[in-house]
DNA sequence: CACTATAATGAGACTGAGTCCCATTTGCAT
DNA sequence: ATGCAAATGGGACTCAGTCTCATTATAGTG
């Protein structure tokens, strides 16, 4: 049994068929640790002569990141994603390349739980994401 | 001299002409404690009979997010603005009637300070914002 | 393995938020 | 008051994302 589960077993755990173009999307994330448009990938998946609809990708991304297998972000006004981890954490996002690194944030954890207490207000999710320029996009 | 600087006074500070288009877009969102879609903005205008070109409306938003005075957030594929306080704040949102309350967090600041320590990274922004649903949409 | 129900795909039409252009109007410094 | 740069607005335009529906592929079943 894989410590990681294969791209088959996260479809059939979030209820999909495993296509050949679902797996394609997986695997195309996976390789990468920047956030991508859909845009981007459907001419990746173009450009290597492996074309994927429009609108299979759209439909992809949107199944992934129901079942919680991707990260949204916002590139300007168009949506990015990228592959995560399942555990719940935090980035730190280089805004000239868009990589982006997840970070633990026990700090963050316990300042929502204390929010939720101090207001009347039911607490679904939370997000805090730190912007920066990386090392490598300094020169 | 007011405590509170005139919206004329804050265009002034952004370099930015006084006009009754300006201002109204100024006053509208000091009225309201939730975020909106520069569409809703238009429509409002519309409907109270005192019209802005849609155009204007997008240009004034944007142009008062660059000074700092308007706070930006998703309502689903759209872009939604809010006035907010100068100073630094996170948010409470409600995702059901886009209510939101601004937050002081110095936990959020710590944490965001050890990260840029530990990390070869020029932090130069972040963000931590709270999602759920308030007191009033629960019944 | 063959068969079948049904989920998924893809091409292209369509939608609508946001931008651009440019002739007209307005604010404001002198 | 006057002039000029900044701002406006209407309408054409762009393009990310959605929808439709005929075709194709998956996976369970005998």
């Amino acid at each position: 049994m894989p410590q990681v589960p294969s791209h088959d077993t996260m479809l059939r755990q979030a209820g999909l068929r495993a296509t050949r173009q679902r797996r394609s999307v997986l695997e195309a994330l996976d390789q990468r640790d920047d956030a991508v448009t859909a845009q981007d990938l459907y001419l990746q998946f173009k450009s290597e002569d492996r074309s994927i609809g429009l609108s299979t990708v759209y439909r992809t991304l949107t199944s992934l990141v129901e079942a919680g297998l991707l990260d949204t972000f916002q590139h300007g006004d168009e949506q990015a994603f990228r592959a995560c981890s399942p555990r719940h954490h935090h980035h730190l996002v280089c805004t000239a390349c868009h990589q982006i690194t997840e970070l633990e944030a026990a700090m963050v954890e316990q300042w929502v739980g204390r929010v939720a207490e101090g207001h009347d207000f039911q607490v679904s999710s939370h997000r805090a994401d730190i912007f920066g320029v990386c090392a490598s996009c300094r020169h």
